[in-house]
Formats: C-alpha cells, sequence, structure tokens
DNA sequence: GTCTATAGTTTGATAGAC
DNA sequence: GTCTATCAAACTATAGAC
C-alpha cells in the first residue's frame, strides 16, 4: 500500500466531505416518514439541527411543513430518531467484531468502529455532533451504547496488558486517541478521497494495534512501510 | 505512568466537557469587544452557531441586542472572529514546534497540535465545528492556516520514511489518524478528566511515533507499559 | 457607546378542510 | 395523510434619542 495523497482532497470547507445519504440495511424506513428520515439526516449533516429549518425539511421532501407532523410529533423526534439510528448501527458493528484473544479482538473492535463511520459517515456525524440538541431524556439511551462501546475498547486494553501483548503508556488515553481518529473519519471521508472504507479501517486498525505496543511479530505483514 | 480510569468521567452528554472561557495571551481583546467575543465563545461552543441568537448573547454580556451592532456589523462577523483566533493560535502552536530530525519534529509538531486543542478546547471546538457556518470568504483564511498544518505533518511523514526512521503503512492515513485524534482532545478535555494538558500531549505524541513506525530505540523510555 | 423601540422575516407548531 | 391558512414567538438587524 502506498501514498496517494497527488489525489487527497484540499482541505475541506464543509462540515462533512460525504454526499450520499444512506441508512443502514434493516433500519430502513417506509414512505413518507422515511424520506424525512433521509432529508433530514442530508440537512442535519451539512448545516447542524439549528441550522436547518422545518420548511428547509418540508421542502427537500416536497410536501408542506405541516404534513411532517402527521408523521413526527417535533423536529427534535426526527432528530432523536437519527441518533438512535446512528448509536444503534455503531453498536451492532461493534459488537459483531469478534476476536480469539486481544489483538485480534483489538484489530476487529477498530475495523468495526472505522467502518461505520467511514460507511455511513452523514449518520455518524449526525449522531455524533448532534447529541447535545436532544433532551437529556432523548440523549440517553445513545449515551448508554456509547458508553458500551468505549468500556468494549478499554476492557480490550486492559486484557491486553494483563496478558502482556500489549505496552502502551496509558489506557485510558489510549482510548480517547482510538476512538477520536476513528470518529473523525466520517468528517473527512467522501467521494473524492482515494480509498475504500475497508482500506481506512484496516489502516486504522493497525494504527490502533501500534498505539497500543503490539509487537511487529504479532502483526501481519501485510501493512508496513509505504516505500516497500 | 498508570490507567486512570477509575476517575475518569462517564461519557459526556454535551458537546465539549470544558467550562473556562478563555483566548489565548496575546489575542485578549478590551472592553465590551472582548467581553463580547468571550461570551459567543462559549455560547458558540455549547450549543452552536445557530443554537445561540443574538439576544442570548446579548443577554450573557448583560447589554441589549442593539448594543452588539457598534462592535460587529453581524453575528457571522463575531463567529469569524472566534474562527480566525482559534486557527491562528493553532497555527502559531504548530510553526513554533521545531526540532533536528523526523522524529523530533512529529513528537514537537503533535505535542503542539494536542496542546492547542487541550489548553483552549472551547476555541478549538468553535473554530473546527463552526467553521462551516461562515460564507467562503470569511471561511478562506482558516482554511489557508488549516492547510499548511496538514501539510506541515505530511511533510514530516515523507522526510522520516526517506530517511529511513519511519515505517508506516500510508502517511496520507497517518496524516487523518494523527490530525483526527488530536482535534478531538477538544471535545472530551474538561475539569473532571485527571490529566494535565501537557501529559495528553506528550502521550499522544508517542502514540503518533507509534503510528509512524518509529523504532523504540528511538523513542525515549519514558513512555512504555502501564504495568512497568 | 448604549439605549428604547421596532421593522421585517423566519421559526416551530396547530386548526380544520378534504 | 396531505393540504391551506395561520398563530405566537423568536430571529437578525436597523432607526433614532441620548
Amino acid at each position: 500500500m502506498s501514498d496517494r495523497s497527488a489525489d487527497m482532497p484540499v482541505v475541506e470547507r464543509r462540515r462533512i466531505a460525504a454526499e450520499e445519504v444512506r441508512l443502514p440495511p434493516g433500519f430502513a424506513v417506509e414512505g413518507t416518514a422515511g424520506r424525512i428520515l433521509r432529508e433530514a439526516l442530508r440537512l442535519f449533516a451539512e448545516r447542524g439541527f439549528y441550522g436547518a429549518s422545518i420548511r428547509d425539511l418540508a421542502d427537500a421532501c416536497e410536501i408542506r411543513s405541516a404534513t411532517l407532523y402527521a408523521h413526527f410529533p417535533t423536529k427534535e423526534h426526527v432528530l432523536a430518531e437519527l441518533v438512535r439510528l446512528g448509536h444503534e448501527n455503531h453498536h451492532a458493528h461493534i459488537k459483531a467484531a469478534e476476536g480469539a484473544e486481544p489483538v485480534a479482538k483489538l484489530r476487529e473492535l477498530v475495523r468495526a468502529h472505522v467502518l461505520a463511520h467511514a460507511d455511513y459517515p452523514l449518520l455518524a456525524v449526525v449522531a455524533n455532533n448532534e447529541l447535545h440538541c436532544l433532551s437529556d431524556e432523548m440523549a440517553t439511551p445513545a449515551l448508554v451504547l456509547r458508553a458500551d462501546g468505549r468500556q468494549r475498547l478499554s476492557d480490550i486494553l486492559h486484557e491486553g496488558i494483563a496478558a502482556g501483548v500489549f505496552d502502551l503508556p496509558d489506557p485510558y488515553l489510549a482510548v480517547t486517541a482510538i476512538s477520536g481518529m476513528g470518529m473523525r473519519v466520517a468528517n473527512w471521508y467522501g467521494p473524492d478521497v482515494p480509498y475504500q472504507p475497508l482500506e481506512i479501517a484496516e489502516t486504522y486498525a493497525e494504527f490502533a494495534l501500534r498505539i497500543a505496543g503490539v509487537h511487529p511479530d504479532l502483526r501481519p505483514g501485510a501493512l508496513r512501510s509505504s516505500t516497500a
């Protein structure tokens, strides 16, 4: 694998580089309610919850604003549904990641974490960055899932340290670093970025193993120097 | 250095964990205009540009909303000034980072990058997350600084690869990972986090060296296993 | 520079016909 | 379920007195 910076986009002006509106399979919603969710996903990702009005949303759906209220009781409920979808999708990815021992567990979890952000960037941006617009009550389910995902990463790091296969200065800061670099993928990944989501996920998983201090002999040789 | 997760805060509900309103030295603004900037920094960081109205801002400053227009022509100009301060502060940190060879350069740059986000989290969050609310014209100066910072990191990685001291699969993805993990610090760092900004910066710099594939013998032994 | 007062627009949400 | 019509409140910004 080599650098492709010649093709890399200039620094993005928008909040999110991705454009395609996409909801995970199994979360598809039919009819007008689905249309509303999809257009809200696009608008909230681009402009934020307060930056997109109920009328902007209605115009995008080609309906009157009053019709929205036949499907959702308030604007906040539309956002809450997207935040829920985003966190459940992320958590489903994370939970499905399995590994026999700490190295494999960490690799699979980071792959899943990054893939959720690269495959569904709009959903991830809305779920991560607009959560604070929800009332405490409506935000809680997402916070529970988020705390669980973070705990899983923390557990894997401590397990690997205990087993002697990880060597890192500070597990807490490793959790923040690994989580954070993955979350940002949702902002910069887009159609002009010359990588596939899976490539990014694999490379970030390798970075996470390096942060964890996994000995090179315990990592596959596939991802080494770009000069090779 | 050891884990302090027993003291770590639960997953944050707010957009930003930090609270203290703080502008970098040398960027201090006197009088009412300064007051407006400080309150705007707090409000825009907490709720976003569209989530805080001109009246909210005036109330926080204990002035009438019309008085704001004696100091700034529009609400957008207030944000533009904060975005400018944030990016100039970040860029000043980055530029001041110096090193004789790639390993030292990378360590210093990442330290500076992380410190700018941990020492001025409100400013960093506003500069990073509200930039898209500005018109193209007003956003451009910040984008120029951002592109330059990213280029500096990219240059260091390529230099280290050419010198044979770095060994990493993909410099472009390493730039996104190292930048991203540092940017997120502004969101989670706050008064309840049991670390000092400098500790975070040091540890993240170590993580960056690991991502870059710097041989352990070229890294100082201070930051190794948490079980030591 | 700061105020009172207000213009003109947009906001989220509702009433009631079909 | 979708519409037309509308309400009451909040929005950014301005006019003009002091």
